[in-house]
DNA sequence: GGTGATTTGTACGTATGTATA
DNA sequence: TTATACATACGTACAAATCAC
């Protein structure tokens, strides 16, 4: 399971697990994760180790975290369609803490950036949002 | 500056101060941060909280790290832009580990991804792309 | 070439707070 | 009320890579 004498990092290592348990289906949308206790107990490591693995999911958006319920594999959000208007550019980049208040976005979660030709910036959170050329 | 006993969390609040440093250009693209015994000592916190509100900025895409080099503010990257077809629709989210491997990805980075009338899926640095509706 | 100092990364431990069930 | 679970914050120790000398 865990080689502490491995290369890659153990908090690492158990990332990769939890995540290949996700993306298989072996943990689905809405699941709960082990509590960071139990995964602590699990694979004899420290709970401050459990915690980089699972910030690590956070980051990458496939876990997100109701305090102190428990920590649950993420459950996709229905897309709202948006249309482009002509010569709108379009970016992604990560939310500051404002803007993740604003929008109640979740970890690991971009932002849509559309630039108007006018230079006016839109903003839309990117697990809820999908724009589309017509 | 710090405020052990206000609600924000300490490291909150480091990352606040920094975050404010960077958006004002107080600290510079390229520029580097204090080594974080340097915040530790100048803030009077432990390094692990330095190290929390330096993760924090990491995932917001705001600073890069060079291990052992430094801590450094994020220089843009020289964007090019790619036209988006009829039909296409644009989405953004974090990238899996292959993807951050194949694109050489820093932290806090998302993708864009492009999916054609046809389904098939085109993925972006957006560090690096910003899409166009002509 | 080598040595030591610096800096970030990993991993452990403890304690306490806060919200939920 | 009690137990559970995540959040914050402190500490220690050592590893690995870079850099100045």
């Amino acid at each position: 399971m865990i080689d502490h004498s491995a290369d890659r990092a153990v908090f690492r290592q158990l990332a990769d697990l939890l995540r290949r348990q996700i993306e298989s289906g072996e943990l689905r949308p809405g699941e709960a994760l082990p509590s960071e206790l139990r995964l602590a107990d699990d694979y004899n490591i420290s709970r401050t180790t459990v915690r980089q693995a699972i910030g690590q999911l956070r980051t990458e958006g496939l876990v997100t975290v109701d305090r102190p319920r428990g920590t649950f594999v993420r459950v996709p959000e229905p897309v709202q369609i948006v249309t482009l208007a002509r010569g709108d550019r379009v970016g992604a980049r990560m939310p500051n803490d404002n803007e993740r208040r604003k929008y109640r976005l979740r970890d690991g979660v971009p932002v849509l950036v559309v630039t108007a030709h006018d230079g006016t910036e839109t903003v839309h959170p990117a697990d809820r949002v999908q724009l589309t050329r017509p």
